[in-house]
DNA sequence: CGTAACTGCAA
DNA sequence: TATTGCAGTTACG
């Protein structure tokens, strides 16, 4: 059986960082309540993680303690607590009694000592001990089976100090702790120490003489002379010092574990607290539990920490050629770098850590090395070596960080992350911990809690150089040994295809457009920024006119307040806050206020400005001119590409207005753009894929195909179709693809949902194959528990099985649009792998720049545009062998406008 | 401060 | 109560 876990929490600590971490929260009565806040969602997420079998939170009492009466300026000096905070602690005493969580108080003692002696019985009694405070003072209780957590800045996340990350990072024992702070002192207690003597002189002496009792006895050890006579003059504070900061575990109490048991909240009186606390969203979190699942966790036993792997450093150019020989031997090589993060066509490497075999990381601090340009080239022989197969976590990054010094990783191998995404492609990240953990049972040093988050995050390079030494080293020795683990499921899920011919290779194919970047015309955009400027603020007075009122209008809370309450509108629709204010509704109230037409104006050119002109502008790489987007290759669960920072992928194009927008994208001196795009690659697929004679029909004499489906719907023959027809048909056609449903489709096209259930059913009758394969393909999701796209790219789906109507609709419409849409995106990959490939062996300048789902553009030299148009043509349109063609069409401009 | 909600842009 | 994304802004707790 599993150890029993008691978590204590030291109440005072907490809730001072709570109430100090977070901005003030004041209810309408005016009780402050950001410091119950912050401390009871630290301790549901405590609760959470570690699942405690028991729990308790100690407070301090006014009354003085033994430490007041020995040294009576003990804590002198301290400020006192302010009315915001003090007039939580009664309040959040409630909340821990509503909770069942039992308080641990005893006068005379201080919450320190009151935890510190629980920690050492439950310590006795075999239990896994966890202490939460804000205090360090905490981590002298540190041993085995006692562990403390630190809050760090903010409130979210914690350091968790064991024995070995306690002498890690201060280098002493828990109970080395307590001289620690009886020779620096503490402001905070009035503990005096010795003057003079601060961490780094503490810890220096305890690693002399281990203790402060055997360093009072040889002072006259002491090599400074300085420091000799400062400790023996404060002999008498060292010892005083001491006993104030020895936290006592033996408070002479009786503990009854049985008060400890963590038990079920009382529902009622804690909902009432909270209502009046005004704490909307840990109410909601009480009672919405129906159905929930219940998450048992898991805990971290077995784990292996990771600090035995050897690990060397690379100081030298020597040292580096030794390594060289040392890959020359392997197969692999692991690589892991951080670069500047300046600039991606100039940037500078920061550090490399590499590894060649299972059990040893060389790590090179780039900053330091005297002869930049012989490393590079020497690193140069080996990435670019066909013999070596390279291995990294995200190597793109590699590829994209080597790219400025000429370097090009020839033969990537492996990279894990790619692996784990085509493992699951519905996992919310793929770092290497959770990777090590699960695949090695390895437990690494974590990147976020190293880097903090929010505000106050640190990038890499930013790092102290042991932490970025040992996070680096650590991950590559993981992704090293990753490799065979992710191969072997790779394997089982018949995934090799898929990744070695075409998600591997595509990685290459982004990374070289994330460095081409596209040119911006900055001037234009400048020029648009000042006329969208006006115009939004021209609209801001009308607005503000014709409410009679001055308000936020990008607020939906504020405008919602000014056209239904103050104008007196009907409200059409409400979301779950409030009116729903959004552009439909807008609509429906064009013609009820003179408002209305200002407002969805403005909506637009504020929607333009501030996240197309200014979010451009604010983007543009200064040195290239040019706009360097991210293309991520692991985000979605279908496989599709995803575009961040900024998103390419959504530029404006069906309003004129915002289509604009697109001149700003230009081909650079003495070149064009060429832009293809499948033709209705979608439906294509879902002709391959469901069979269906009709369909294949369509394409294959090259027919509108929402004409054809209009005539099919609609019963009449193609010359009689509409326009009107085809574009309902043109709805439906989207609904098929997306995983019909009557409510949806009749939504879209504002028509009846036994309307919409018509145009469904005549659609399905007509192409039955359609049907057959709706059917099939959500049967087989509910059998197999995934589907899969034409390349095999599987996507689990755990919703088809799920009581809930709702959940398991959605399933079935994932169900039947991932097939079509996966499908889809593995053949762009491949398109944009032979384009990439081709233009390459031919020589050509001409540089694939964006992909847009089912888009590619090309910026072309004048000269190569014949033979850059046949290769884009070709490469999209053979890249796979389907029931029907596959069709691009292609056009070419000196803008993104004109191309289109 | 960290996150959720709303809105709107694309394929 | 139509699929997949990203981002700007506001508001909450």
């Amino acid at each position: 059986m599993a150890k029993d876990r008691i978590v204590i929490i030291d109440g005072n600590s907490l809730v001072n960082r709570a109430f100090y971490a977070l901005p003030p929260f004041v209810t309408k009565d005016g009780q402050y309540t950001n410091g119950i806040y912050g401390f009871v969602t630290m301790l549901l997420k405590v609760m959470e993680d570690y699942q405690p079998q028991y729990i308790g939170v100690a407070f301090d009492l006014k009354a003085p303690t033994f430490r007041h009466k020995e040294y009576g300026d003990y804590k002198a000096g301290r400020k006192k607590m302010p009315s915001e905070l003090s007039q939580q602690i009664q309040p959040l005493k409630e909340v821990l009694d509503a909770l069942n969580i039992f308080r641990i108080e005893a006068e005379g003692y201080e919450a320190d000592d009151l935890i510190g002696t629980l920690a050492k019985h439950c310590e006795r009694e075999g239990m896994e001990v966890l202490i939460v405070t804000g205090d360090k003072d905490a981590l002298q209780l540190v041993s085995q089976q006692v562990k403390v957590l630190i809050t760090r800045k903010g409130i979210s996340s914690l350091d968790i100090y064991d024995d070995v990350k306690l002498m890690e990072d201060y280098e002493v024992t828990p109970l080395q702790f307590i001289d620690l702070k009886a020779l620096m002192g503490d402001k905070s207690d009035n503990i005096p120490g010795v003057p003079g003597v601060g961490e780094k002189t503490a810890i220096k002496l305890l690693k002399q003489f281990g203790t402060t009792e055997n360093l009072i006895q040889h002072t006259d050890e002491i090599s400074a002379a300085k420091l000799k006579e400062k400790v023996e003059g404060n002999i008498e504070n060292i010892i005083l010092s001491k006993r104030l900061a020895t936290i006592i575990t033996d408070i002479p109490v009786e503990i009854k574990l049985d008060d400890l048991k963590k038990e079920e909240p009382n529902y009622d009186e804690l909902l009432t607290l909270f209502r009046r606390f005004e704490f909307n969203s840990l109410i909601s979190r009480f009672t919405k539990n129906e159905g929930a699942e219940t998450d048992e966790g898991e805990g971290n036993t077995g784990l292996e920490t990771v600090s035995s792997d050897q690990f060397y450093e690379i100081g030298s150019i020597e040292e580096l050629k030794t390594f060289i020989k040392k890959v020359r031997e392997s197969e692999y090589l692991a690589i892991k770098t951080v670069s500047e993060e300046k600039n991606i066509t100039t940037d500078e490497i920061v550090a490399i850590a590499m590894a060649a075999d299972a059990n040893e990381v060389y790590y090179l601090d780039f900053r330091m090395m005297d002869d930049k340009s012989a490393v590079l080239q020497l690193l140069k022989e080996v990435l670019e070596d066909d013999e070596t197969k390279i291995i990294g976590h995200d190597i793109k990054k590699e590829l994209v960080h080597f790219a400025p010094h000429q370097i090009e990783i020839r033969n990537v191998s492996f990279d894990t992350f790619i692996g784990e995404y085509l493992i699951d492609p519905a996992k919310s990240s793929y770092n290497v911990k959770e990777l090590g953990v699960v695949y090695l049972n390895k437990n690494i040093v974590d990147e976020e809690e190293l880097l903090g988050k929010g505000k106050s995050r640190k990038t890499l390079k930013e790092l102290e150089k042991e932490d970025l030494r040992k996070l680096l080293s650590q991950q590559v020795n993981v992704t090293f040994n990753l490799v065979p683990r992710i191969k072997e499921k790779l394997h089982e899920l018949e995934l090799e295809d898929l990744y070695y011919k075409v998600e591997l290779p595509l990685t290459e194919v982004l990374a070289s457009m994330e460095v081409a970047g596209i040119k911006v015309d900055q001037h234009m955009l400048k020029d648009l920024e000042i006329q969208f400027r006006d115009m939004v603020s021209q609209l801001t007075e009308d607005i503000y006119r014709l409410a009679g009122v001055e308000f936020n209008i990008n607020s939906p809370k504020q405008l919602g307040e000014v056209l239904f309450d103050k104008l007196e509108l009907p409200p059409i629709k409400k979301t779950k806050t409030g009116y729903s204010t959004n552009a439909e509704v807008l609509e429906k109230l064009r013609e009820k206020h003179e408002i209305i037409p200002k407002i969805l104006e403005y909506r637009t050119i504020a929607k333009l400005k501030s996240t197309y002109v200014d979010g451009l502008l604010g983007i543009i790489n200064p040195v290239t001119e040019r706009i360097h987007s991210s293309f991520n290759q692991t985000v979605t669960t279908t496989g599709r590409i995803s575009s961040t920072e900024p998103n390419l992928q959504n530029i404006p194009v069906r309003l004129e207005l915002g289509r604009q927008l697109r001149k700003v994208f230009v081909a650079k001196e003495g070149h064009k753009f060429i832009d293809a795009d499948y033709s209705q690659i979608e439906l294509r697929v879902l002709a391959h894929i469901s069979g269906d004679e009709n369909l294949l029909d369509a394409f294959e004499k090259g027919q509108d195909i929402h004409t054809r489906t209009a005539s099919e719907i609609f019963g009449v023959e193609v010359h009689e179709v509409t326009s009107s027809m085809r574009s309902s048909a043109k709805a439906v056609n989207f609904g098929i693809v997306y995983g019909i449903s009557d409510f949806g489709l009749g939504e879209n096209l504002k028509i009846s949902r036994a309307q919409a259930k018509k145009y469904i059913d005549r659609y399905l009758e007509k192409y039955s194959s359609v049907k057959a394969y709706m059917e099939n393909i959500v049967q087989e999701g509910k059998h197999k528990g995934y589907v899969v796209t034409l390349l095999n790219r599987r996507r689990y789906l755990p919703e088809l099985l799920s009581k809930n109507f709702n959940i398991r609709s959605f399933g079935e419409r994932m169900a039947m649009n991932t097939p079509i849409q996966g499908s889809a995106a593995d053949i762009i990959k491949i398109a944009m792998i032979n384009v990439h490939r081709m233009l390459k062996e031919e020589g050509l300048k001409a540089k694939l720049i964006l992909q847009v789902h089912d888009e590619l553009i090309v910026e072309t030299p004048l000269d190569e545009m014949e033979k850059v148009s046949q290769i884009i043509e070709m490469g999209m349109e053979n890249a796979m062998k389907l029931k029907v063609q596959l069709k691009a069409d292609l056009s070419q401009g000196d803008n993104w406008y004109e191309a289109k």
